[in-house]
DNA sequence: GTGCGCATGTAAGAAGTTACATGATTTA
DNA sequence: TAAATCATGTAACTTCTTACATGCGCAC
């Protein structure tokens, strides 16, 4: 069985309290969004998959109508997370972004409408930055107190790169190339 | 019919003069790879689509054997690229980064092992900065010479972004939190 | 008692990848 | 003449998304 990056993003979860479900796509929504978006439609077949294959313990609340299940990860689970954290293979990436393949394109427009385009860019960097600054930090910042500080760093480094962006768009929009430079 | 993206990088690639799927596919690779991929097995069955429903002229080399196809913006295909260059809908984004992935959940790792993850991704960062200045920007400085522009600065931000977050994972390498910190 | 958040799942489909299959043309 | 590159396409598969379906429990 092939583990994927969802699976140990998972696993990961789990480690660090979520264990159920609908933790888990809630913890990734105020986390790992930003690098590795979840949905609901992936966890819940992909737990049963990990606890199938010997990697998740499932346990049932039995005293409801309703069940609920809560996972966490075996020792073969904990095992292949380890494997996978240290594990040199080449890391799989992908960066799709419809707005950037707008700007490649931006020759087309007249000089005001890229002025434009370029403001709408540096406006979603700068939402992007705060969002992550005002709604992953914060959470990070509490798992820092029992240790653990990963997640804070990579909170940083998103919000700065955010920033960083949004900064650079807005020196362009001031530089802009105009017609005969 | 629904365009989508790659449509759309399509239809701007052949008016930027590539014109058969492998062109499109090879001029892909040296512009618009680090922030839109395609493959190949998507290029041809959306070049036929593209032609079918009117966004696209098809012209047949004859004097071939093996037939190839020469493909340019019909007037409809050149107004729906314009149109969703305007439009102000929501862009399509994904990032996904299982390095980053990693980077998050590095606390289960020894101090030793992050130093080395880190690093890791700092010479990635690196890699891809360099990539970009090497490979993809001098193509975009030739356009640059017939009044193309904007291709060369969206190379220049991929090159600076990435840039920075080599510098700031450098840093962080440096002051990297430790044990009793 | 109604709406919202919690909670679990399935179904259908979109988008993209790798591998396969084929053949022409160029260059060392 | 062999290898590399140009060139076009299909098949099978993986991954992920949206929409659907269901029901509990609490707060107002």
């Amino acid at each position: 069985m092939k583990l994927t990056p969802a699976s140990y993003l998972m696993l990961g979860m789990m480690r660090l309290g979520a264990s159920s479900g609908y933790a888990i796509k809630k913890a990734a929504d105020v986390s790992t969004r930003f690098f590795w978006p979840i949905s609901l439609a992936q966890v819940y077949p992909e737990l049963a998959r990990l606890a199938r294959n010997g990697y998740a313990n499932r346990r049932e609340d039995p005293h409801k109508a309703r069940k609920r299940s809560f996972y966490t990860p075996t020792e073969q689970g904990r095992a292949a997370l380890l494997a996978w954290l240290r594990s040199p293979r080449e890391a799989h990436t992908q960066f799709r972004d419809e707005g950037i393949l707008r700007l490649f394109l931006a020759d087309m427009l007249t000089p005001e409408e890229q002025l434009e385009l370029i403001n709408r860019l540096r406006e979603r960097a700068h939402k992007a930055s705060h969002q992550i600054r005002d709604e992953i930090l914060p959470v990070a910042q509490t798992l820092e107190q029992n240790g653990t500080r990963y997640p804070a760093i990579v909170a940083e480094l998103g919000a700065d790169t955010y920033a960083y962006v949004e900064q650079w768009l807005a020196a362009l929009h001031e530089n802009a190339p105009r017609q005969g430079d």
